[in-house]
DNA sequence: CAAATATAAATGAATATTCATTCACTTAAA
DNA sequence: TTTAAGTGAATGAATATTCATTTATATTTG
């Protein structure tokens, strides 16, 4: 018996991950991927069942692995602030870290396979910020309020940040590159806002 | 001579809106649109030169329409409180009335021909936020940061909250449908933040 | 005023390409 | 020797775009 060659899938699952984020899912075909990773179309179907199974699979890891990093060091009894600050500093270092695989996941949760997509993921992770939140109002340390607006003001603007920084500019066209520094300042007007 | 029959040009546009929301971008094609309008694919390329264009020229329009009513009765010189306002209000006003137009709007977004449709947008838009802003600081209305900040406070939260209406879910897939009176209440929180 | 002409709109069928997927076959190794 | 990995070429459907015609109508003629 023969054994699978694991590198060949990795190859597969990288190409697939470049040419989603560079040609969009519009752009991305079997046929070229086949061609990136130097295998024959077929050899794509025995690893994976068909396209859709593929980028599924492909979004269901790289979104395991982008909620274990932004969790990372993270426990829902923080102190509030300092709770906030490190899944900041967590979501900022994956972003920068993996820029790649954070725009693959823009690409997903913008595609008709989002919700197939979502569908997979974490119920802890929601589990966990109910229980950050629930612990956060009780010590007043945070405002009261409904999830939707607190995940609003908490985590949009930085992922709007990061959002400019991956596209090298913000709104006017102008250019824009991402900093701690920056990052910070808007963390405290955040704070700001949420701290009664 | 035969009339350009501009009913069958608005069909065109509006159906291929509709399918680009229904199924992306990717699932979009002339001739499947050619068969829900009502027309010949040939015919399609009488008004539009070729796919690109078509989705070029409906983006411009949609973008146009959308910044118009961004700024309907806002002033640069406003004072800041109310102009922020206004421009929330502007805006969700503009998303709640055509969901349709606004989540075409993030669908163009996302895609490959994103650079290409921002370069066709206003520079007066920049210019309008630069000045308010400015004022604002200027009148001590609001604390001094980078328009990339500014942003991404400032509107962030409340594009984040029409996504979560727009989807009809919030991120745990939760339930979740926008009201005046979650969207006042984000704002003050808002402007907690960058008042001074 | 009516028939003829010119012109561009509109078309359905065709083209050439690309797509996802499968098949009959070869190859490697347990 | 057996088993599954791996293949290149094929399949049939879908793709963007064009072609040769037909159709409608504004203008020009008789």
């Amino acid at each position: 018996m023969r054994e699978r060659d694991e590198q060949k899938q990795k190859v597969i699952k990288e190409k697939a991950m470049q040419m989603i984020v560079k040609l969009g899912i519009e752009g991305f075909s079997m046929q070229k991927l086949a061609k990136a990773a130097n295998v024959s179309p077929a050899t794509i179907y025995i690893y994976f069942k068909d396209k859709e199974d593929l980028i599924l699979q492909l979004s269901k890891e790289t979104g395991d692995k982008m909620m274990e990093m932004t969790f990372k060091n993270f426990d829902p009894s923080m102190n509030f602030s300092e709770g906030l600050k490190l899944q900041w500093m967590n979501r900022a270092k994956y972003c920068l870290k993996y820029p790649e695989h954070s725009m693959f996941l823009e690409q997903i949760r913008h595609s008709a396979l989002h919700d197939k997509f979502m569908s997979t993921m974490g119920a802890n992770f929601k589990a966990n910020m109910h229980a950050f939140m629930a612990n956060a109002i009780k010590r007043k340390e945070l405002v009261k309020l409904p999830v939707e607006v607190y995940w609003s003001i908490a985590f949009a603007p930085l992922y709007n940040l990061i959002k400019f920084h991956m596209s090298g500019k913000s709104m006017g066209g102008q250019k824009f590159v991402f900093s701690e520094k920056i990052m910070m300042e808007t963390f405290e007007l955040v704070l700001k806002a949420l701290q009664p």
